[in-house]
DNA sequence: CGAATTTCCGAACCGATCGTTCCATGTTAG
DNA sequence: CTAACATGGAACGATCGGTTCGGAAATTCG
């Protein structure tokens, strides 16, 4: 192999399939390597250990969630639509990743310290991105909102709980209709009347 | 609990969830009893083993399949529009239930004989329904067919073919219009013109 | 061409996991 | 109260799975 960068991405790629049908625990180094038509111990010419895949494959979902985000947002124009989108890629993206978390969950588990890093970098964004569309929506008179630092607190708390019941529950049927309704109520106390 | 029965039913249906899911290999034990919220040693009250509750599993899903494919039928009128029916439900619901036979065709296996006792109990049963829908479309001058016995057992061949590469390959987008174009053929060559 | 370096893999190790058994305890019916 | 039913904690033996190691192929380079 010429380039030792593209294979770990290629090893990557599919160990993200693999990960986010099986999760953490249940996808086997055989698997992979099966996968990428390598033996098991060549894997490890590229990654020290399956927790370091495991970490690469999070940053790599982590980076597309960012990019589906952003495209989200600027794919149409009105304040109210652009956080309709946003609320919707990220629920359902986070829906789709839920297997990951799923693994983490499962039971010891030191890679939490390793989420919990990642998940406090994309808070941050993710509060300074709902700051910019409050903000936006604003002063274009869409929006009736005081403390946009706040606001764009409560809603992510709004979304934060409802990420919980999406690692417990066992059907996604009704995420839609509680999306609509968590919508329904952020809108109908931020849209000017 | 007052019904045994009752509660094996339960059981089959918890685990056929998992199962559909993960795999015969990859499912616990200790997960099915968790879902059930039962201890593990509990589960062998019922069933002598992981293997019996994923024959249970298995005798569920095939009468199951059966109900989904007479409804199928049922639900249209013409000839063309029960054949294509049957044949759609049946590649979806062998689509879904492909979980089991990547199960089975992990490794060893023993589920193997079980697995092709279904089956070819199964396989008289499609050439039944498949000889039907083809004699009732030619005596309603719909079809255009000889021997409808081989006929049948041509079209279940193909059905047959189609399943294969089910089990191999890693996208399914490609299986509608690959069911497409195999009913296409067959109606093409099976249409009064 | 040969040597150096990169890439790959079979075999083995060993701790964790999993299916199953056993037994003690709780629960219900008569 | 007793007997049958139902449950689950603990333990066991077998397998699995992540990782290591040594060296074979393959590739690159002088």
């Amino acid at each position: 192999m010429v380039d030792k960068e593209e294979y770990r991405r290629r090893i990557i790629l599919t160990a993200s399939r693999i990960f986010s049908h099986y999760g953490f625990r249940k996808t086997t180094m055989e698997e992979i390597s099966r996968a990428l038509h390598k033996g098991k111990s060549s894997i490890y010419y590229y990654f020290a250990s399956k927790e370091e895949i495991f970490e690469a494959v999070v940053l790599y979902e982590a980076n597309q969630l960012r990019r589906q985000l952003t495209t989200a947002i600027k794919e149409v124009e009105s304040p109210k639509e652009k956080l309709r989108n946003y609320i919707f890629v990220r629920m359902k993206s986070f829906a789709k990743l839920s297997n990951y978390y799923n693994a983490v969950f499962d039971k010891n588990l030191d890679h939490y310290e390793f989420i919990e890093k990642i998940r406090s970098r994309y808070d941050r964004e993710e509060l300074a991105i709902l700051r910019l569309l409050l903000y936006v929506g604003n002063s274009r008179g869409v929006f009736e909102v005081r403390e946009s630092e706040y606001t764009a607190m409560a809603i992510q708390t709004m979304l934060k709980g409802m990420e919980v019941p999406l690692f417990w529950r066992r059907r996604e049927i009704d995420i839609n209709s509680r999306l609509e309704a968590v919508l329904s109520l952020i809108f109908d106390g931020i849209l000017k009347r």
